[in-house]
DNA sequence: AGGTTGGTTCGAAAAATATCGAATCAATAG
DNA sequence: CTATTGATTCGATATTTTTCGAACCAACCT
């Protein structure tokens, strides 16, 4: 129950086309992936919807998009730096992520 | 308990994104839209991963499609003909629907 | 008319996900 | 060193989704 310096997660070849997508179907953790868009972020700096959410789910959220392989989440001093996966992504689903994050927000 | 001669559809504008990236991420349900790209199929014909399955989990299967604005599910004779909405989807959602056919199998 | 085929709906049970408090840890601040 | 901050994990509960039999219906036979 510890603070792993390092999580696993997913190498490019294992992204599953489902996970992703299951991932992503999420209006939260899409949210989340749509403020990676420009670039990383720390975990803290990273808004929510729903601003007083605790902060195992939040983790939990991050946890669902780190094993599906869209984020990479890292130990960053006393917090997380997070990482929009882009090129795993765009490398092995040519065209998905671009399609999701420019589709009209709902 | 019938069997309407027309189910409810939502129209372009309602389609929503989660919705559909959730129907999308299950493989079963993927395969059937993957059968659906060269043009529509009578519900019948359309061959499943589970041989055996029930018939009301395979209804169940398109019923969800169907909701997300995936597929068109019209009356045909005795049975159903099945459609991908792709133009629909297209016109929303721009790009998506071709990436996530155009992905390698899993 | 009666039987068969193809498919939807309901309802209940099973399985998968989500939520969140408590415990825990690591890095930093004081 | 001690306290605080940021975040993961566990465990239990709640919610959602899936599965599937039974009932039902409409179209097509004979």
């Amino acid at each position: 129950m510890a603070t792993p310096a390092n999580l696993p997660h997913p190498t490019r070849a294992d992204l599953d086309l489902p996970s992703v997508l299951f991932a992503l179907s999420d209006p939260e953790r899409l949210d989340i992936v749509r403020q990676l868009r420009s670039g990383p972020l720390d975990m803290a700096d990273c808004s929510l919807r729903v601003p007083d959410m605790p902060k195992s789910t939040k983790s939990h959220l991050m946890k669902v998009l780190r094993e599906a392989g869209v984020i990479r989440n890292e130990a960053n001093g006393r917090g997380r730096r997070l990482t929009l996966r882009s090129e795993d992504l765009e490398a092995r689903f040519p065209g998905l992520l671009p399609a999701v994050l420019d589709a009209p927000a709902q």
